[in-house]
This record gives structure tokens, C-alpha cells and sequence, in this order.
RNA sequence: GCCGCCGUAGCUCAGUCGGUAGAGCAGCGGACUUUUAAUCCGAAGCGCGUCGGUUCGAGCCCGACCGGCGGCACCA
């Protein structure tokens, strides 16, 4: 048998037995097509409709009605019955399946063989007549096929389809063929970010591209990635947001942009969190975080339009609002404000069952009673508005309440889809708040921020008041999807080598 | 990193009390002009994630490791 090419990028080693008798034969088939004069891989197949198409043109026809109309499709051979004078044959592609029809004394007996003797998986062009049959069905009555290309290995069960996770997330494009909810879920994804930039295109603001490898880090809490450049002879770090290259922008007068990309972050893997995900910001000139959270409500609910989302949120304007403090009260019974020191507040949380970790501060505190106890309450829409200061490096600080900032951020089941503040532009402040930053990595917060001088210094030539936010792609695509996790919504997650 | 569950044919799965591994689909040979997970006949295919241990004997028991899923920790 023909040698195997060289293992790459997850395909597995092939055993003895059932698999390379399989490919055997597949690789005799494709030899038998050559000898017989037809190429296994042409070079186009052109003006073929989609499926969709097809269906639409003939969506009131009657079982056992005939027409005329002749349509081309392109597809994969994804299911096939009968075998001798007439056959059917199930062709995929990216929009549905249609039925063929296959008959000896429509094609020739010769053609006839060459289209039986096809396997599951292969590509295929047809031209045909539409028909409904007898149960109703919509098919095209075969005139006329090319072969698209050759396939050399199995495709997954065509009923039970491929189930095992860690084949579906390591070997996607199975997953694509075999599972059509898996093709709707990144559709639906393509779809929504597609209405991401429509709307925000329509609504005065530039779409930029930041870098990706930074000489120092920034933007938001995580770890980094570090990286080496060769010419340059230095590290660099893959960014963890486009927050502060974004700011600057907005200092050198664009007034209205917005980043989709990729981030990283160094940190663990779970059912929403991988170490490389998409987020977009947008920042706005002249407009506060209340501002911010009218554009978030309406870009949403437009998103949600856009992909027909019909799941159980309703994510009209406005959503479901609680301030930070007022969320834990409730929830715990804890008020921030009569627990100002780390001792007190420590032991108010032993007091509710929450052992607080030896090293934490005051602000890591407050933020790990929210996730444990609040977090997971807000399954509607919710934003959660006035965050502690010390949580909050970048924001504002709030406009009549001391200690708290001007930021919100937006859940929906339970999940953390957004944050946004009115952006902190007194650059001696944020000088400030960096060298707080600087302290707590000293005393060993390792997402504590660095401090990054020349975005102070951008700000020194003066920023606007800017309303800015930060929201997560795959996040979002898991609410509109209804997709449980963050797999589900990335084509290739992370794993394991 | 810790805890729990899981890993049997290309795919989907069964495998009893430890006794020497099965089914459907796919594939191979054959029949079939309206099927819808097409049907029927025939032949074939896995030694059970890996390594080690217990045992006369291990897919079943024990240990380690690899991988996956879930939870905890961490984070968005």
C-alpha cells in the first residue's frame, strides 16, 4: 500500500487492520478512476447554487410532482441507497442536504457504475432536474456529474454522526461534516460579528488594528504570554487586551474606534475560559460609562436581531441594573462600607462560610465575595455598575461616590460578558494608580498591571472624557449559541499536546 | 496544581462472577428502477489508551503515566 505521509498536527498513528484496509481500498478506487480517464481533483466546478437555493426555488412542490428546472449543486456524498438500476444518493453542503437521484437509463450504464462506485465523503457536482417524490421529498433526477475530489478516508458515521469531544475539538472539520449544529454555531458566530462592525460602522466609529506583540503588557488583569524576537533581540509579550494602544488613538483625535482580536492570556483552561480568545473594544470621545452602557443595550439587542437569536434572554434595553456593593449586600448581608479594612472584612466573609486567602487584599476579597456569591445569580441580563477603585486601575473615579469608580460590567448566565468604565485621562491619577499597581506585584499579585509610561504620557497631551469597553466574543457567542462551553464557539480550543 | 468520572473496530456502542472480545453503521463481494438510518445474502476487520503488577488465566483487579470531560483553584 501507498506509504503514509509523514504524521502532523493531531492525526493519529494508523494501526493494522480494519482503518488501512479501508484506505486501501479508497486508494485502489482512486487509482481505478485514473485508469479509467477521470481526474480526482479537477480544478473548478463553476455556477453551482447552493442547496438553500435549490430548496427555495421549489419549496410548494407536491409529492410525485415533476419540473423542468435544471440545478447545479456541490456538495459531499453523505448517504447513499440503492445500488443497481437507480440509487439515491444524499449530497451536503454548507446550507443543507438535498437527495439525488441516480438512474441507469438516464446516465448510461458506464456513468451509472462510475457514480455507484463513489464513496461516503466524496465531492461531487451534479447537474438535475428537480422533482419531488413520492414521499415528498425534493431530489434532483441526475443528468450529469463531475467528481470535485477524491476522499481517501472514512467520513464519520453518517447516523450517529461523532460524538467523542476530544475527536470533535482536536479534528473540527469532522465535526463540521458529521454535526450541523456545530455549522450553525460558527455561522451564527460569523453572523454576529459581522453585525458588531455594521453597527458600529454605522455609527461613526474606525475599525484599527494594534499590536498584537507588545514590549510591555497591559490593559487588564492576566497573566502574559512572552515571546522572543530574534532581529530585535529582546522578549515581547502578546497582549492580554488592546485597552491602552486604543486609548492613545483616542488622544490622537479618531474620537471613535474599535479592535476585534485575539488576546491571550496565560492562565487556565475551562469551560469559558481559553488562553487565546477574541474580545472587541470600542472607546468613544466625550461620552461617560453610562453612555457606554445605552450603546452596549442597543449593539446587543441589535447582534441578537441579527442572528435570529430566540433563546430564553431578553436582552432589550435596559437591562437589569445593581451596583457592585448593592449586589453583594443583598446576596450576603455584607456592607463594604462597614468592613474598610482587610481584618474587618475578612472576618465578615469567615462569618458566611468564604475562608479568605491569607494573601489577598482588600479589593481581591471584595472581588472573590462576587464571584462566589454573586456572580452566579445573574442569569438575565444584568450590568453591575460602581466598582471598588482598587479593583479598577484604568476607570474613572465615580463622579459623586468616593472610593468607587465609574465601570460596569455586563453578565448574562452567570458569566462575565463585558466591562466598561468612563476612562480614567488625569494622566498624574493614572501615574498614580500605576505605581499602586506596581506595589501589589511586589507583593506577589502577578496580574497586577505594569506600569507603562508612555500611555501616561500620551494621556498628558490630554485625552477627552472617553467612554470605553472591553467585550468578550466567545462569550457572547456561547449566549447566542446556547453552546455550554467555550469549545463549542472556538473552531480549534486548546488542548493537550 | 488537586479531586472525581471516562478511554473496547474507521464511527456509535455492548461486554455478567476474572475464563481468552461482540453488534450496528461504514468498507469488501453479490442481488435490487421510488428509497429516506433502504433491504437481503456472503466474507472480513478490534485484543481492549500506555507501561508495569497480582493471577494458572486480566478488557474486567491494583499502581503509575498519557489523553478527555466535570468540579475546585485561577481568570475574562
Amino acid at each position: 500500500m501507498t506509504p503514509e505521509p509523514p504524521n502532523r498536527g493531531g492525526a493519529e498513528s494508523e494501526p493494522d487492520g480494519a482503518l488501512s484496509d479501508v484506505l486501501a481500498d479508497r486508494r485502489a478506487k482512486l487509482e481505478r478512476l485514473r485508469a479509467a480517464g477521470i481526474e480526482p481533483f479537477p480544478p473548478t466546478f463553476a455556477d453551482a447554487e447552493t442547496v438553500a437555493a435549490v430548496r427555495a426555488a421549489h419549496a410548494d412542490l407536491s409529492p410525485g410532482e415533476e419540473t423542468t428546472a435544471v440545478h447545479r449543486v456541490a456538495g459531499r456524498i453523505s448517504a447513499r441507497r440503492g445500488q443497481g438500476k437507480m440509487a439515491f444518493f444524499d449530497l451536503a453542503d454548507r446550507s443543507g442536504k438535498l437527495q439525488l437521484q441516480a438512474r441507469v437509463n438516464e446516465l448510461g450504464a458506464e456513468r451509472m457504475a462510475v457514480l455507484t462506485g463513489l464513496d461516503l465523503g466524496d465531492l461531487i457536482g451534479v447537474e438535475g432536474t428537480a422533482f419531488c417524490s413520492r414521499s415528498g421529498e425534493l431530489s434532483l433526477r441526475v443528468s450529469d456529474f463531475q467528481l470535485n475530489a477524491k476522499s481517501l478516508r472514512p467520513p464519520p458515521d453518517k447516523h450517529h454522526g461523532l460524538t467523542d469531544v476530544e475527536t470533535r475539538y482536536r479534528r473540527r472539520e469532522l465535526d463540521l461534516i458529521a454535526n450541523e449544529r456545530a455549522r450553525e454555531i460558527f455561522i451564527t458566530r460569523a453572523r454576529m460579528i459581522a453585525a458588531i462592525r455594521r453597527y458600529l460602522d454605522e455609527h461613526g466609529f474606525i475599525e484599527v488594528e494594534t499590536p498584537i506583540l507588545q514590549p510591555l503588557y497591559g490593559g487588564g488583569m492576566g497573566r502574559p504570554f512572552i515571546t522572543h524576537h530574534n532581529a530585535l533581540g529582546r522578549d515581547l509579550y502578546l497582549r492580554i487586551a488592546t485597552e491602552l494602544y486604543l486609548k492613545r488613538l483616542i488622544v490622537g483625535g479618531l474620537e471613535r474606534v474599535y479592535e476585534i482580536g485575539k488576546q491571550f492570556r496565560n492562565e487556565g483552561v475551562d469551560t469559558t475560559h481559553n488562553p487565546e480568545f477574541t474580545t472587541i473594544e470600542y472607546y468613544e470621545a466625550n461620552a461617560d460609562y453610562l453612555a457606554v452602557a445605552a450603546r452596549f443595550e442597543a449593539l446587543v439587542a441589535h447582534v441578537a436581531a441579527a442572528v435570529g437569536y430566540t433563546g430564553p434572554h431578553d436582552f432589550s434595553a435596559p437591562w437589569r441594573r445593581e451596583t457592585f456593593a448593592g449586589a453583594i449586600a443583598a446576596r450576603t448581608g455584607i456592607v463594604l462600607t462597614d468592613h474598610p479594612d482587610r481584618a474587618s472584612l475578612a472576618a465578615a466573609m469567615r462569618g458566611i462560610g468564604i475562608e479568605p486567602k491569607p494573601t489577598d487584599s482588600w479589593p481581591q476579597l471584595a472581588d472573590e465575595l462576587l464571584s462566589k456569591r454573586v456572580e452566579p445569580t445573574l442569569i438575565e441580563p444584568t450590568l453591575l455598575l460602581d466598582y471598588p477603585l482598587e479593583l479598577s486601575p484604568l476607570a474613572k473615579r465615580h463622579r459623586s461616590e468616593p472610593g468607587l469608580v465609574e465601570r460596569f460590567e455586563a453578565y448574562v448566565d452567570g458569566m462575565e460578558i463585558a466591562n466598561a468604565f468612563s476612562e480614567l485621562n488625569d494622566p498624574d491619577d493614572q501615574r498614580a494608580r500605576f505605581l499602586e499597581q506596581e506595589r501589589y506585584k511586589a507583593e506577589g499579585d502577578e496580574e497586577a498591571q505594569p506600569h507603562d509610561e508612555a500611555f501616561v504620557v500620551a494621556l498628558e497631551h490630554g485625552m477627552p472624557p472617553t467612554g470605553g469597553i472591553g467585550i468578550g466574543i466567545d462569550r457572547l457567542a456561547m449566549v447566542f449559541s446556547g453552546a455550554d462551553s467555550i469549545r463549542e464557539v472556538v473552531l480549534f480550543p486548546a488542548m493537550r499536546d
